[in-house]
DNA sequence: TTTGCTGCAAATAGTTTGCAGAGAC
DNA sequence: GTCTCTGCAAACTATTTGCAGCAAA
């Protein structure tokens, strides 16, 4: 995982070069989406900066995680059951391997991913640009406890 | 594909074994399903068949497909952007190639899925139960076309 | 000072639920 | 005849938008 430090001031910077405001409330949730500690939602990195920010809206969190992602900078997460969780850490493409029991996520190294890639342009003449790719299980720990 | 008439036939059974009562309704969205030309939403489905079924309500749609998902006869894929479509034809997991202009849903043959499958379970110690691999990219038909 | 940002509340979209009548078995 | 299913309308959830005051640059 990258350096949350370099990531949050990646972000500020490409902020500031789209010429956007730098608020307290950007840079808290900024901090948080460099961090994306377990690939937050929106709602939990709202319930995060509540704490510290008690007049923090919701919206204002819906908006800047929003902008971030059109600015590249966040990686989002959509699933079947509507939760949309963030990654801000690594905003490009990656695999993922996420735990049904707790709902943990982690980010594997695949080697075999580039060529799996390079198989699906072959076979379908497509132009790939991007790519998803979840796996789902059940994670050490929650297989060796008492779940 | 399989044949979309042994799976009409399979989801049938499968829902008599269940003690489903078998409606007209439930018949029409299982023949679309089971057929599931261009990987459908539950919009798409109920479009389809308000042509034939006047009476048919969007209500009935998502019931129906919602319990036959739960029968494991269809898969669901969700979009980060809310939009749902279903797979009644290959309910299992399998990969997807989508193209993004045309929004086309295209199912490629990948030998290497099964190896990428086994690196991530010995590199992360996950006990894999399911995937999702999708691939975004564009059409030979849109690239070659005036797009 | 200017322009964009925030936070509230209302609007919106997609999906689910309650209920009464209809229909499969 | 019984019990589930359907269709309507209302409820609900997640997200977006309008607007007035506030704040970064």
């Amino acid at each position: 995982m990258a350096d949350p430090k370099d990531r949050y001031n990646s972000i500020i910077a490409k902020l500031r070069k789209n010429s956007y405001k730098i608020t307290p409330q950007r840079m808290a949730i900024v901090e948080i989406l460099a961090n994306s500690q377990g690939h937050p939602s929106v709602e939990k990195i709202y319930d995060q900066l509540k704490k510290r920010y008690p007049t923090m809206s919701l919206t204002t969190v819906y908006r800047n995680v929003m902008m971030i992602k059109e600015l590249g900078e966040v990686l989002e997460l959509g699933f079947p059951d509507g939760s949309n969780r963030y990654d801000g850490n690594r905003p490009f493409p990656h695999p993922h391997v996420i735990c049904v029991k707790c709902n943990k996520i982690i980010d594997p190294d695949l080697s075999n991913l580039r060529d799996l890639t390079e198989e699906v342009a072959q076979e379908t003449d497509f132009e790939i640009i991007t790519h998803r790719v979840d796996f789902f299980g059940i994670c050490p720990t929650c297989r060796g406890g008492s779940g």
